[in-house]
RNA sequence: GCGGGCGUCGCCAAGUGGUUAAGGCAGUGGCUUGUGGCGCCACCAUUCGGGGGUUCAAGUCCCCUCGCUCGCCCCA
């Protein structure tokens, strides 16, 4: 018969990866803790709507890419596609926001059905950080101010963080009906995906790729020229922000986030190593969700980072991470006694703390001597039943040349490894 | 959803129409050694993602299908 394999865009994560991602989370959660930000976990599924209302029929996400059914008892559910949209839920369903600002962050899989491509999966996996009642420019300088320092604490290098702002609903109303009119009036000298944009979503069209279609655009009104008085001021105060902190940045006029909900700030930092999906976290912010979605009016920042795209740029990076932790011993048994009482043995150092590796093979000493190397374990115990019947156990120094083997009481062993 | 590339043992990888599908790593068994790292011997794909077809003959050509991958779209 043949195996089964996951689905596609379900990837395994193997024991040789794993650590990145465990290094990834340990640096996020470290950096949260001294940033007094709190944990917030929400559920993978949620009604439809929610997504549906939070991040805006028309974008893609919403249209296209969600797992989307009907459990048993006929209610839309949908695997979230993302975590603002949760979280926010979560804030005013247990009145969160009632009690004042919040700090949160969460982090965990993702699904979006889409093709799968290098640094996207269908199911993929993002930490992020929602900042619930800030209106306060500083509180978007310190959300990005804390992506960008947990990246730089990660070693990841060759980022850029790209800001620009959306302005308010009416800023973005307003250019927007600019926008569509000059799209019009150039119509045919855009590529086809930007002339279908133009109904369905004309602020990305700022964002297209195609060369031609980004000559064309620089004529074309800018969003900063829309902005009113007092988004500039916003603006810059925010800029300002970031310099006073020293983190570089560039502006981008162009930048426009897909999600419906963002105003104001936005920002993405990327990496030139990544290929196609250059983003490694985007965020902005969403002063309107809380309230669209059924909250008192709350000013909110937030961003969220890919971890598939992090971990991609740790290995380019050639960044440790990659390999499992050597055991402290290596402990071989053989004969009937012994073997029982390796167990033993195994469990009591343990409990001290070491790090110990067990072979459970009963195979020659020949056999569990090679696995005992192969391990990376620089000590290997040994235990036969001669051993067993006098209480002591034999100690080896795997990678001392000529060390004597030395035969110790169980007890003493903890003491010796550390003293090594 | 749309394009391009690819698909030989767990991993890497020869092989480009003709008897029995190299090799390396890993793995398994054994030899040597009061016990391991080196070395040596043996085993490890009746089969080339799957299904059709062409041919005297296909892993090697054609078609379909599945999968992987890169890009578009979109986004973290």
């Amino acid at each position: 018969m043949k195996p089964l394999q996951s689905l596609r865009g379900m990837v395994d994560l193997l024991p040789g990866q794993t650590p990145f991602w465990q290094r990834i989370e340990a640096t996020a959660r470290d950096h949260f803790r001294r940033a007094a930000v709190e944990e917030i976990r929400t559920p993978l599924l949620e009604v439809t709507e929610l997504f549906a209302r939070g991040i805006g029929e028309a974008t893609d996400v919403v249209g296209k890419e969600m797992y989307s059914f009907e459990d048993r008892g006929e209610r839309h559910c949908t695997l979230r596609p993302e975590g603002t949209a949760s979280v926010v839920r979560a804030a005013i369903q247990h009145g969160l926001v009632a009690q004042g600002p919040q700090r949160l962050w969460y982090g965990g899989p993702m699904f979006r059905y889409e093709r799968p491509q290098a640094g996207r999966q269908r199911q993929f996996h993002q930490i992020g950080l929602e900042f619930l009642g800030h209106a306060d420019p500083r509180s978007d300088v310190e959300a990005i101010a804390i992506a960008w320092d947990l990246l730089m604490d990660l070693g990841v290098g060759g980022l850029s963080l790209e800001l620009n702002s959306l302005g308010s609903a009416d800023d973005r109303l307003r250019y927007r009906a600019d926008l569509v009119t000059w799209l019009e009036a150039h119509r045919e000298d855009l590529d086809p995906d930007s002339q279908q944009r133009i109904s369905t979503n004309p602020l990305r069209v700022l964002d297209s790729k195609n060369p031609q279609t980004q000559a064309l655009l620089a004529g074309a009104p800018t969003l900063a020229d829309a902005l009113n008085g007092e988004s500039r001021e916003r603006f810059l105060r925010v800029r300002q922000g970031l310099e006073a902190l020293a983190i570089p940045f560039r502006l981008n006029p162009r930048l426009v986030r897909g999600l419906d909900y963002y105003g104001h700030t936005a920002f993405e930092i990327t990496s030139s190593q990544l290929g196609a999906q250059a983003t490694v976290c985007g965020g902005g912010r969403y002063d309107g969700l809380v309230e669209q979605l059924g909250g008192p009016p709350t000013a909110a920042v937030g961003w969220a980072l890919g971890m598939e795209r992090l971990v991609l740029l740790l290995q380019a990076g050639g960044g440790e991470g990659g390999s499992a932790p050597a055991p402290d011993v290596y402990l071989i048994s053989r004969g009937e006694m012994a073997e029982a009482q390796a167990l033993a043995l195994a469990r009591g150092w343990r409990r001290q703390g070491l790090v110990v590796a067990l072979d459970l093979s009963g195979s020659a000493y020949g056999k569990q001597f090679k696995r005992a190397d192969r391990s990376g374990a620089r000590w290997a115990a040994i235990l036969g039943d001669a051993e067993t019947a006098e209480g002591v156990v034999i100690l080896r120094d795997l990678r001392g040349e000529a060390t004597e083997d030395r035969r110790l009481t169980p007890d003493a062993v903890a003491g010796v490894l550390g003293a090594a």
